[in-house]
DNA sequence: TGTATTATGTACTGATCGGTACATATTTGA
DNA sequence: TCAAATATGTACCGATCAGTACATAATACA
């Protein structure tokens, strides 16, 4: 069953595994999950379906290591910078996460938006699978809590009033970039989401004031 | 062919149009376009296929018409919470408005989420026939527009700096509606997305300072 | 009471859906 | 060179998709 590196016998996979996970992820960006047919990803892999579903498991199986390919190679690698330059203002910071975002959601060499969002609106109905919806339940936990921590974190230091909420305003920076993976879905440019950027940042409170 | 209250011959419809529609509206809401199927329709409605069909068209026209219904009988009519309390503070009818839209993307009598959102989230790609994308660009470009106008007549007022740029704010509260939206449908309650919104709020520039 | 007109219910269409059976091709290890 | 194991390509499965033909029922008007 179980292959990938180890070497026993069998005919070598012809394609290669995370360069068609990075190719579905793509499809499932563009079109969503219930948009997307198995169809569509055998046609953008350049595979037949038998290779994707022996690959893969089946659709649902193959989301939800997408969902996990986003995650780790696109979403989460920003949050460092929350941290990173540990001697930088805190709203630079946050500004250069969002900034991070942006990029990510508008950029010109995958699909406008967030894939993370658009799953999230397709989850509750019957769209997306059970399961599907757990998963994105517990990554949206994930993220919102290591946000909230960072945070806690800043607000430990005094960087940020002793009476700041840092799960309040965790929340308050997922609402807003939500809102800007929508906009660039709609066609906002990057410039027109970084002038919503600074104005968000305004929203954050001060250690002095 | 036109019936609707004019009298000529024929059987009478079964069903009340505006109530099938709102009913769509809600299957839509629930499952999105491309995870709508007819059948969830008729089942919903109560009523057949060549009913439908006869009354609304097809699958696309009925989902253009579902979304009219939704800006005028959902979205629009909270927009006067903009301007109405006239001698209420700008932040305090910005409030108004937006937890009017909480209300509507949390409300126990209706889906999660902001259906307009969703909908969003589906455009592009082969999910949504590009006609309903265009549709939708052509009511984001009306919400927008209509709340940058009445950002615009409060800064002419003076209860906004001079300095400051209606449609860049009115991008923002948008911004901040559409990731409430999201976080609604994700199962944040109402008094999170209120304290979201209070937060939201400081963003906005004062008149002195 | 006809007759034209519209709606309804049944039953169907071809196309596409997710998923698979099966024969064939290719590889490793004996 | 042979056998076990894995991948590929073709061709198919039943289910569901959006949409419709057609016979029947009900209504307004003459």
């Amino acid at each position: 069953m179980k292959r990938d590196t180890r070497m026993t016998a069998g005919r070598k996979r012809a394609f290669d595994k995370s360069e068609a996970l990075d190719k579905a992820m793509r499809v499932f960006w563009e079109n969503g999950y219930s948009g997307t047919s198995v169809c569509d990803l055998t046609e953008a892999l350049g595979i037949n379906k038998p290779s994707l579903y022996a690959a893969f498991g089946n659709k649902e199986q193959l989301f939800a290591r997408v969902l996990e390919h986003y995650t780790s190679h696109y979403g989460a690698p920003l949050r460092e910078r929350l941290s990173q330059p540990a001697d930088a203002p805190l709203a630079d910071r946050i500004r250069s996460y969002m900034l991070g975002i942006i990029d990510l959601v508008n950029s010109k060499e995958l699909p406008k938006g967030c894939l993370f969002v658009k799953s999230s609106c397709e989850a509750g109905g019957s769209a997306l699978p059970e399961d599907l919806s757990l998963a994105l339940q517990v990554m949206r936990q994930a993220n919102e809590k290591s946000l909230a921590e960072v945070l806690e974190q800043e607000r430990k230091l005094g960087l940020l009033p002793a009476t700041a909420k840092p799960k309040d305003l965790a929340e308050y920076l997922v609402s807003v970039l939500y809102g800007l993976s929508v906009l660039s879905k709609q066609g906002k440019s990057r410039s027109e989401l970084i002038r919503i950027v600074d104005i968000a940042i305004n929203a954050l409170p001060t250690p002095e004031g």
